[in-house]
DNA sequence: GCTACCTCTGACGTTAGTGTCAGGTTTCTA
DNA sequence: TAGAAACCTGACACTAACGTCAGAGGTAGC
């Protein structure tokens, strides 16, 4: 498929993809005419990428880390970045996990506020 | 206390404590040469300054639920975006949590390969 | 072969949250 | 009271992941 049937199917801009490309993260075959064709599964590496990066990993990171996630093989030294970067993905649950409860109270005192016409603060 | 101490105790730097006054988030009393004077409950504002920042919040909504936040009274739209903040952070959990699973299968399936000589992809 | 749409490269712009530096003032400690 | 450390404003720098634009060429339906 061509760039703007995958960025359609995996909801990611056309210019984000070329910059994968650029950070060596996504490999694409290229017509005569230079044009980018991409293979079926390419859809999946997209989708990974994008997970990598919603979690806070740089795309440094993940261009080390990508051939040991696609072949399921790395090195020691790899394997302890993905365990490093497993605890920042723990930790990073549990603060959101925390916000949301801040959160949680923040809308329900609020609501209450609102519909008793009482102020009543957060605990 | 002053900027520094405040620093300190929050783990933020100077220069972001500048920042969110900047951006109308922390307000301080000044002295008569214009130093910084912070009361002991801006360590509480700071840290849930940081929250909202690490759950993918801008400062202008930040800015926006903020007073809501600290008194615990809101509009209803302030309320509706609140929840909106709400759905997303609840989003990014979902998301990280899957990334996590994903991130295990990887450390698994690399840990046995290169213990057992034999490449092994993750599933 | 015309038209509309897609794609190419290259380059500069954007946003957010800082880092850093300069040049000057204030506060603390010995 | 001197010197060190902290603080002030203002400004420019930086990073990351794109957005956007220009100008040119490619592709597909009729």
């Amino acid at each position: 498929m061509r760039i703007g049937e995958l960025a359609e199917r995996t909801g990611v801009s056309v210019r984000a993809l070329r910059y994968y490309e650029e950070q060596g993260l996504l490999a694409a075959q290229r017509s005569e005419s230079g044009q980018r064709h991409y293979e079926e599964h390419a859809v999946g590496r997209v989708r990974l990428i994008q997970q990598l990066y919603a979690a806070g990993i740089s795309s440094a990171s993940i261009l080390e880390m990508l051939p040991c996630v696609v072949t399921g093989v790395g090195a020691p030294h790899v394997i302890d970045k993905l365990r490093g970067h497993r605890s920042s993905v723990v930790k990073q649950i549990e603060e959101l996990q925390e916000t949301l409860l801040q959160l949680d109270n923040v809308i329900v005192s609020a609501t209450a506020a609102y519909e008793t016409g009482r102020p009543c603060p957060p605990s």
